[in-house]
Formats: C-alpha cells, structure tokens, sequence
DNA sequence: TAATCGAAGGCGAACGTTCGCCCGAACGTT
DNA sequence: AACGTTCGGGCGAACGTTCGCCTTCGATTA
C-alpha cells in the first residue's frame, strides 16, 4: 500500500493553500500562471491524484454506473456480453465514469436490492437490462427518480428512457429475406408469452407475412424457451406434417434455436439452404463458421453502449435524455443457411 | 433522487447521539438491549443504509475491486466470460465487495492505468487476468506491494498470490486420451511462442507424447493465433503430409481452433471421431451441439472465482493468503469429436 | 484623489462516517 | 466511607475533498 498523497502535500510543496490546489485540479477559481505551473509540477512530482472518496463524498457521487444481467445457462453463453461489457465501459470511461457489477437477484428481491444500491449511494446511476412488462425495477426507479436508462423496453405508457433493438424490424427483415428466397411456408421459433423481447420480435415475422399475404398456420409457430432442443424437435415435429402445410423454412428469433433447427433438418436429411431456410438473431461468435454457416441478425451492440452512457449521463446531471427512446435497427447477414443458390451468399 | 437519511436522522428518532448509532451498526462498542432495538427500529423506519462513500472516506477503503480482462474479436467471443463474472460478482458480494470493470489499456499504458486507480483510492485491490511472462502490471503491484491476486502465471520466480487452471494436464489428458484412441500421429495446434498459457498447455501435450513413448514430428505442432482460419489450413496441410508421417489426431489449445480443425478434416472427407480425433480446450456454449460434438477441456470456473475472491480480501486485510498459489485442474469432457466408436461417447 | 473593480488566493465549513477517549452512574470491594 | 470497575453512551476529531465567501492588492476609472 502505497503512502497516500493529499492536497496538503501538494499545496506545501508548491508554496500555496491546498484549497487552492483544488482550484487548479478543477479549473475554476483564478489562479496565476505562474502558481498554476507550480501547482502542476508539484503535482507531477508527488505523483498526486485526487482521491475519488473523499471528492464523491463532498460532491455526493460515485463516479460508478451499476450493471448487471441475467446469467445465461453454461451450455448456451451470452454471445454479447463481452461486446457490450466491452463497449459500455469504455463509454463510460471516456466520461469519467466506471461500471459497478452486482449479482443478479431473484425477481422477488430484485427490488430491495436496487433499494439498498440506491441509498446507500453506491452508484450514480443504473443500466437496466433484460427489462420485461412490468418490470419492478423500472417502477421502482420511475417512482424514486433515480438516474437510469434501459436497455429494452418495458410497458409503453411508462415513460422512461431507453435504448433498444428493433427485434420486430430484425425478424421482419429476416423472414423477408427467406420470402425472396422463395419461401412460402415459414415457420417460427419464438420465445415463451411473457417475453418483452419475444413479442417484439415475434411481431416482426407476423408483419412479413402479412405484408406478403402468406397465411400463417398456426402450428408453425412454437413458444418456448430458448434451447438447442426446443429448436430441434419443434423442426423434426414440422417436418411430419403433411406435404401441404410443412414448412420449408424457419426464422428463430435467437441462434441456438436456430442451430437446433438446422440441426433437425439435416437429421432429416434435407441441405439446410437450399431444401430449408433457416435464420437466427443475434449473430453468436461462431455461428459463422458452422456448416452451413447461419445467416442471422446482428446487434448495433457499440451503438447501444454508447448511446446508453450519454444517456445515463445526461440523467445523472438531472437533464432528461433528447430522444428520451432511441431504437436502432439490427443488420442482416445472409449465410448459407438460407439461402438456396451459393451465388447469393454475401460476406 | 430520494432525500438522503443519515445517521443523524436515524439518531434523532431514536433519541441518541448519532455516533451511538454508528456503534449499533458496526457492532462494537457497548449499547443497552433496549436502546439498540430503538435504534434499529428507527433505521428500519426510514429506511436508513450506511453511506458507502463516507464509510470509505474515514475507513480508506472502497469496498471495490478492480478488473478487465483482454476483449476477443466479435466473430470468436469469450466463451468463459458470462460465467467467470458471473462467479466472481457473486463470491465478491458474498463478502461485501463489488467488481468494478474498467477499459483494458493497451500494453503501454497499463502500468499508468493501474497506478491511476490505486492513488486514486479508486478500488482496495485487483484481479489482473490476460497475464503473461514480464507482466508490467504484476511487478508494478509487487513493487507497490498493492492487493492483487492473478488468475494466471507469470515469472516462475516472482512471488505474488496466483490462481490458475492446470492447461498442461489439462492438455496432458487429452492427450493421453486421443493415444488411448488408438492414435498414435497427434498434431497440435498451440499459440504463439510468448504466450504463457500457451506455453503450458503445449507442454502437456510433449508430456503425454513422451510418457506414451510416441515420437513428436515437429512438422505436426502449429503455432499461430487462435482462429478457425488458423486451424482449418493447418489440418489441410497436414492431411496433405505422406501417409506415414500424417497425423491422424489433433489436439487443439482451444475450441476456435479445434473447429477450425474439425471442418477441414471433414471437408478432406474424413469422418471426425472415426477417421480423425480432435480436442479443444474451454467447452465454449455451443461446442456440444456441434456435429459431432466437441470433446474439451472444462475450466473450473466457480472455483476459480471464489479462490481468487477469498485470497485477494486475505490481501486487502493485510494477510497473505495460504496456500499463495492454487493451481486447478480442468475436466476433459469426452464427446464424439475424439472418439472412435459412438459406445465410448460419455456425458 | 478617492472610489471602484477584478484578479489571486486564503479560509472556514461541510459532506457522512468511524474511532478513541471521556464521563457519569451503578455496582461491588476493601 | 472511600475506592476501583464496568457499562452505557456522549463528544470531538479526522478522513480528503469542494464550495462559497472573504481579504488583499494593484490597476482602472470618474
């Protein structure tokens, strides 16, 4: 543990009081240039930096966003969060701030622990993610006016600020896609009913092939949890129905249900691309190099980061956000899996 | 932003000096039964928790612990990442710290960044993975004598608190496993020379090489940056050696390469299991479902975490953790990718 | 010449804790 | 009756900043 250097240190060295020194560090408060040169060379030499306790104490705050995401089970990983962590902290450092980790609490003490963050004043300000209808959190930080911005949406006439993905755009443009493909009969993996996120997105294949006047049958659409397995006896159950109504394509609103699909139909001894479409979200590190390589949805994940830090930032220095509500659009990336002819695979 | 309630108000409501407050909360000092439920009645009340800042302010402490970690490319990702933070934010709550991230700074500026957060005050201590032979970081917190504790080795003969996962067994046992395959022509697949993981994951694999006998052609160890890429030419070539020098197995120091691996021996029409073995090294989310599945090396992940928690609070109170090195073994996971016939397939 | 003004910098206070010391009362001991 | 001990709790100080106000002094203005 090194010795710790204080304002005193530096204001004796440089001949000054150490309220003065304070004034240099912060720039306000005249100060001659000559002193000033002292100040930062005495400064320079002791090796000072101002400590963040003592300043966060005087100016109640932390410097320090809190964060924290539902773990994914081992076998399926979260395929961002090492993208998102990675651009959320640098955003937030390159506006002085830093990102707080906390454990993700069961749903029934999310908001005590959320409560006790807060008073304790631990942190500024809070990222809020994997938001869903009703989100307690959301009421809680809505009624107490604490600093946040999610990332996903919640119940629409709450008004808070937000950043999200346009899953429903994501997931129109996907099953568009397997339309121009040729596809008529598509089906759908979706997530259960309570999903915020699953909505959305389900919404999205809905609309294509409104849009398209394709009919949906109903049977083409499973609800359930994400899963290898789930996508997997959800295609093998398809490819038993009768010619007339089995689809020939399916659009997942996440990649291991996509892998899981893919994986069915070859089982079934169809090519998956040009006997079978098939698409994913999120565009997972490997799903690339499986065979057929995926064609899937990717995240604006930088945009996001960024957009939530300047955001929180604007709360905690008690300005509402302007747009309050941002939605960026995801891009498509075609792949072999659905695409019929080898010529048309882009990237 | 809720009203702040201090110890003073808590004071007020129960009738006492706030001071008297502050020793009911941290339990020392002496204080009549019945006083003390007052006073927790009244904290309760108002629902009072202790300041952070302030506490820190008075106790220099922080309650913080530092971390980043190197970020992968997008289309690779960390296959550990979700879990490793995951462990860690809980086991560092478990004891009353939270994780704070902050960016990785290129090479250069690590040392500045480290000593940035330590005068700062910023956090009581650090986790410093991503380490290597010479590690700046490292011989800057021994030097500072600062709470650290590595997850990873560096120089043998520097001192400092360390958990790592055992990648020369590990690597060792996949090894051994592929010659018990019957394989007796095993390729590798390692990392660039300066990696010091690198460099001990490839050890295992001479190891198991030497033990069983079994010459090593050099021809059959790769060493490049870990990629599909990487791997899929280097089994290409490989199968293009004579027959009688090539190799019919491979053992890979992670899962990008192994499939980079499995693909090319599957585009050069061989049967991945039967014809030609291949291991990874991580079990990433996915490798399971890969056809055929992966066999790799599981790190243990939670114990890692909880190990590296446990001795770096030991530090940050001052005490030097015993034992001061842990070194863990990982789990070889057996999957269709290494076997010959599908009956041997456990898990 | 006197009043005014701005620049430079000192000074006290406060942020909300924890810590050590002190004091008074009650009790038991010689 | 005088004395030590223990318990309960009060009090001042300090942790290292920032902030607003005040003083000093030389220069400008009427």
């Amino acid at each position: 543990m090194p010795e710790r250097v204080t304002l005193k240190d530096v204001a004796a060295r440089a001949g000054v009081s150490y309220q003065t020194v304070s004034k240099v560090i912060n720039g306000n408060g005249s100060v001659s240039p000559e002193t000033e040169a002292q100040i930062w060379k005495a400064i320079d030499e002791l090796g000072y930096r101002v400590n963040v306790t003592a300043r966060g104490l005087r100016k109640s705050a932390t410097g320090l966003i809190g964060y924290t995401w539902a773990p994914s089970p081992p076998d399926r990983g979260n395929p961002i969060l090492d993208q998102f962590l990675t651009s959320v902290v640098d955003a937030a450092e390159a506006h002085g701030y830093h990102l707080m980790l906390f454990p993700h609490p069961p749903v029934l003490e999310q908001v005590d622990v959320y409560k006790q963050l807060m008073r304790s004043g631990r942190v500024d300000g809070f990222i809020v993610a994997s938001t869903n209808y009703e989100d307690p959190r959301i009421r809680l930080l809505i009624d107490e006016d604490f600093p946040f911005v999610a990332f996903g949406r919640s119940n629409p006439e709450w008004d808070f600020p937000l950043v999200d993905v346009d899953g429903c755009a994501g997931v129109r443009m996907a099953t568009e896609h397997l339309i121009a493909q040729g596809h008529r009969a598509i089906a759908l993996l979706a997530w259960p009913d309570h999903s915020r996120v699953g909505a959305d997105r389900t919404e999205g294949y809905y609309e294509a092939m409104h849009r398209a006047g394709l009919n949906v049958d109903p049977a083409w659409v499973q609800h359930s949890e994400s899963s290898f397995q789930a996508g997997y006896t959800a295609v093998r159950r398809w490819l038993e129905l009768p010619v007339d109504c089995r689809p020939t394509a399916v659009a997942a609103l996440d990649d291991t249900l996509a892998i899981g699909a893919m994986r069915a139909a070859m089982d079934a001894g169809l090519r998956v691309g040009p006997d079978f479409g098939v698409t994913g979200f999120d565009d997972a590190p490997g799903t690339q190099y499986l065979s057929p390589s995926l064609t899937t949805l990717r995240q604006p994940i930088q945009q996001v980061a960024q957009r939530l830090i300047t955001m929180l930032i604007e709360r905690i220095h008690g300005r509402m956000p302007e747009p309050k509500q941002v939605i960026l659009p995801p891009r498509l990336i075609v792949r072999a899996s659905s695409v019929r002819r080898d010529k048309e695979i882009r990237e």
